[in-house]
RNA sequence: GCGGACGUGGUGAAAUUGGUAGACACGCCAGAUUUAGGUUCUGGUGCCGAAAGGUGUGGGAGUUCGAGUCUCCCCGUCCGCACCA
């Protein structure tokens, strides 16, 4: 054995080993329980940041101790390889998407490697390959087929300079990024999935994921946003009727103005002969198709001059244009009740509409003022004509009657969750396998012609997708009757290549279908790690996609991932400069150079290059487009892959957020180095001989209970609770005990042996290479990668005494040792007793004790 | 704006079921050995205080014998909001 620690001659060495063996290679074994253990793939950015480090090390720890517990575990991995960065590179640089992104995916499997992640290779996907998007074209034709896909006009973010369509992302301040130009909101058809048909099994199953954070269940059943409520019909006079839903139909008689989208049909009929009215909806159309936009900007509105009839008092009421209606959700036109809703409330103050108290709290409990914020609470009907005197709740009931009888409107269930618009207007995706003939319409690709292939061979610009222009692509025939057709040009959604990987991982060689039986046994994912923003949409549309899998019989389980790990976000300042058009360049942080005061404020940040200051953009997840990922190479370079594994996990919880940081990596590798020492030191002692737990003395005896409390504490951390941070603290805490316990009799060497053997097993899964080594070191011939993980010798936890905790009014004043097994009496007794305890209770008189065995007693005293 | 989380020493954090606040580390201070593979070892370290002791988990209130943990209000930060992935 080295007397020092050379993590990157062990490592290579190591790992070599591991390829020699094929030892991540699984294959499916009937008999033995299966663990399949994923970790979301990243897109080949082109270097691994911190989040990917964290995400792969928690992934490869865990799929490292099932195998240990006697599992067939499979654990792959690949490449969410189509996106938008792929463009932008291909515009920055003159490369084309599919070349950059292939030389990120070979850099990017390198660095995993030398990060000794125990990946299946042979299981590998890159979703840009058209060996897997042709499945997933397939797929979707298959959907064509069972009526589950639509076409439809939506809203999109429209560059008019570059003429291009633009990513919520790409929009800065309401302007094109590249161009500077002022976007507009344009109207094109595209392609839906009906992920609403879903809605309710989506919800109901939340129920099923118990091994799901309730969090990201909270947060998908508010996305859902299942409501009951009632859709009703205000006519309109000179048109036809308005649709509107509402959740509070007892606030139906306080109505007292309608408001429309802009893009209402009714909208655009009311500008025709009014200019103001027009360029009102002119400028409606500048506001980006993010939801959160919508709800920030200022609520602005316009009267249409149309008058709506009320359905119950027949009272006319205006119908107001309003930006902040949104035409995608429901019919585009709500109700507005003033006095009991908020955001009506502020509407009719700015415009001078009436409000109309038709609720109030019942018996008058409760307090509210009408003229400073609306009375959003249910309660009792008031100024509502036959309904006066009824509670909200027999409201809703008897107000939806009555619509229902006058034919005006019916109780109706209510979801938030919007079909999925699968359709991007972009080069760098799968291209969506539909033939759009003149006579036949659209029509899927028939499944022989699959796939359509992606030209590579392109030249891009960034003004427009180059399969738009280029005729040997759209140009075909229909496959129905025969004459010319054109291709669709549009690409799918990259969710649509997420939404199954896990399920092909299970069926890779699978070449004649989607999916073969393999997927049946390993699916469903046993854990699933991944970062906390993707709570919702990756999550939700996987879920779906497993579902519309099952429904075709490609896999017989209903959900896709059994356990979830929400890891935080690996965050990091953001640096930035504006550039004459408004728009942003961002430096990477380890460029800045910044100044701060004694509290860590900043004072001032420069480039560390050209001397001058850039704006600090705040603390946010690393990523590509704010240049603030940190490349985890120059740490592995330095210190080794096990030492960044060992510092990433001990920084901090996994769910936990994390701001960046490298101070203690250093802490984290002279961890190892005393490890290594440590495990040198008793080596070179010579052999050992076998325990003789009779002959053991009360040291001894101590440092064997700290061996085993530490394999309990260290299993529950990492199957149960999922800490790894406390995990390692354990065994550090087992290896500060050996390292003072000085004992060179063959029983005390042997009781080190058997605590270093637990160290080092308990931490292989997160160093596996130095723990590899000191296995052998230790003298076992085994493969430690295939050794079973250590149990616990119940008897020897076994303890004589233990440390009773003293309070006098909730105070810490003592500590006393009692016997295990003393009784509450003897314990109060025993505490009464104490010195230290009785300076605190002679003058005064005791009132109570409160014994809690085996922890505290708190005694409870008044002067 | 809406939905979800988070806030503890100089720093990362621990406290698992309401029961010793600060485990384990980083940093810093003092000492020892002198350090060639990013030295090593010993001791100290929340704050105030000589000590006894007091005080302390973003701020304010409450429940309890006892609150970092539970309840309410407020402040701040982060994530998501359907075309970043």
């Amino acid at each position: 054995m080295k007397e020092q620690y050379h993590p990157q001659s062990i490592e290579a060495n190591v790992q070599q080993h591991w390829d020699q063996n094929q030892s991540f290679l699984v294959t499916e074994q009937p008999g033995k329980e299966k663990f399949y253990c994923l970790s979301m793939f990243p897109y080949p950015s082109g270097r691994l940041h911190m989040g990917h480090v964290r995400n792969y090390t928690i992934g490869d720890v865990i799929s490292r101790y099932q195998r240990m517990q006697g599992k067939n575990v499979m654990q792959p991995m690949g490449w969410d390889a189509f996106g938008l960065p792929a463009e932008n590179a291909a515009i920055q640089n003159k490369v084309a998407p599919a070349k950059w992104t292939y030389e990120n995916i070979n850099y990017m499997k390198d660095q995993l490697k030398t990060l000794g992640f125990g990946y299946d290779w042979s299981r590998e996907v890159a979703t840009c390959h058209p060996e897997y998007y042709r499945w997933e074209q397939w797929f979707f034709t298959q959907l064509m087929e069972k009526g589950l896909v639509y076409k439809k006009n939506s809203m999109v973010n429209w560059d008019p300079v570059d003429k291009t369509v633009l990513a919520n992302e790409q929009v800065i301040d309401g302007r094109g990024w590249r161009s500077g130009a002022l976007v507009e909101r344009k109207e094109i058809p595209q392609w839906f999935l009906k992920i609403t048909d879903y809605a309710d099994e989506l919800l109901n199953d939340l129920d099923k994921l118990e091994h799901w954070p309730e969090q990201v269940r909270t947060m998908q059943k508010n996305w859902i946003g299942r409501s009951e409520g009632v859709e009703l019909k205000f006519h309109v006079e000179g048109d036809g009727d308005l649709t509107v839903f509402t959740t509070r139909p007892d606030t139906l008689m306080g109505v007292t103005y309608v408001a429309v989208a802009p893009q209402h049909p009714l909208a655009i009929k009311a500008a025709e002969n009014n200019i103001e009215l027009a360029s009102f909806l002119e400028d409606c159309g500048h506001i980006k198709t993010a939801e959160a936009d919508m709800a920030t900007m200022e609520k602005k509105g316009m009267d249409t001059g149309f008058k709506a009839v009320h359905p119950i008092s027949g009272d006319a009421v205006p119908v107001f244009v309003a930006n902040f209606v949104l035409m995608e959700y429901g019919s585009g036109a709500v109700m507005a009740v003033p006095a009991h809703d908020q955001r009506d409330w502020e509407f009719a103050h700015k415009y001078g509409l009436t409000i109309k108290q038709v609720i109030q709290p019942i018996n008058d409990n409760g307090e509210y003022d009408l003229e400073k914020e609306a009375f959003t609470d249910k309660g009792e009907l008031v100024n509502s004509g036959e309904f006066d005197g009824l509670t909200s709740a027999d409201a809703f009931k008897a107000i939806a009657f009555h619509l229902k009888e006058a034919n005006k409107g019916e109780v109706q269930v209510n979801f938030r969750l919007r079909d999925w618009g699968v359709s991007r207007q972009r080069y760098w995706g799968a291209p969506i396998p539909v033939i759009n003939c003149d006579s036949c319409g659209a029509l899927p690709v028939p499944t022989a012609d699959l796939p359509v292939v992606l030209p590579t061979d392109i030249e891009f610009d960034g003004s427009g997708s180059p399969i738009k222009s280029m005729p040997e692509f759209y140009e075909t025939s229909c496959p129905k009757c025969g004459k010319d057709a054109t291709r669709e040009t549009d690409t799918f959604d990259t969710f649509m290549e997420s939404s199954w990987y896990y399920a092909r991982y299970a069926s890779r060689n699978c070449d004649n279908a989607m999916l073969d039986e393999g997927a049946n046994y390993w699916a469903p994912v046993d854990q699933y790690i991944g970062g906390i923003e993707h709570a919702i949409l990756h999550l939700l549309y996987s879920r779906f996609f497993h579902k519309l899998m099952r429904d075709m019989g490609l896999v017989d389980s209903d959900e896709p991932f059994e356990r979830l790990l929400t890891q935080g976000m690996v965050l990091a300042e953001t640096y930035y400069r504006e550039d004459e058009l408004g728009g942003q360049s961002w430096f990477a942080p380890l460029d800045v150079k910044t100044e701060l005061d004694d509290k860590g404020n900043l004072l001032s940040a420069t480039l560390i290059s050209d001397g001058q200051p850039v704006q600090f953009g705040g603390i946010t997840k690393m990523s590509k487009s704010k240049n603030n990922g940190i490349d985890p190479q120059v740490m592995i370079d330095r210190f080794g892959a096990d030492t960044v594994r060992l510092f990433m996990m001990f920084a901090a919880p996994p769910e936990q957020t994390l701001e960046w940081s490298d101070s203690g990596v250093e802490g984290a590798h002279r961890y190892l180095k005393r490890l290594w020492k440590l495990t040198h030191d008793h080596v070179s002692r010579g052999p050992v001989e076998a325990l003789n737990l009779d002959s053991l003395d009360d040291k001894q005896r101590e440092v064997r209970r700290k061996t085993h409390e530490t394999i309990g504490k260290v299993s529950d951390d990492i199957e149960r609770r999922q800490t790894f941070n406390t995990a390692i603290a354990a065994v550090m805490e087992l290896t500060n005990t050996v390292s003072r316990f000085i004992d060179a009799s063959p029983q005390g060497r042997a009781v080190v042996q058997e605590a270093l053997d637990a160290a080092v097993t308990l931490l292989s899964p997160i160093v596996p290479h130095i723990a590899h080594q000191l296995w052998q070191d230790l003298g076992h011939g085994s493969e430690l990668l295939n050794s079973a993980w250590p149990t616990i010798d119940q008897s020897a936890l076994v303890r004589s005494s233990i440390e009773i905790v003293v309070q006098v009014n909730g105070k810490l004043r003592s500590k006393i040792q009692v016997s295990a097994d003393a009784d509450r009496d003897m314990i109060q007794h025993a505490a009464l007793a104490d010195e230290n305890v009785q300076r605190f209770t002679q003058e005064a008189t005791i009132r109570k004790v409160i014994v809690v065995p085996g922890k505290l007693v708190n005694i409870v005293v008044s002067k």
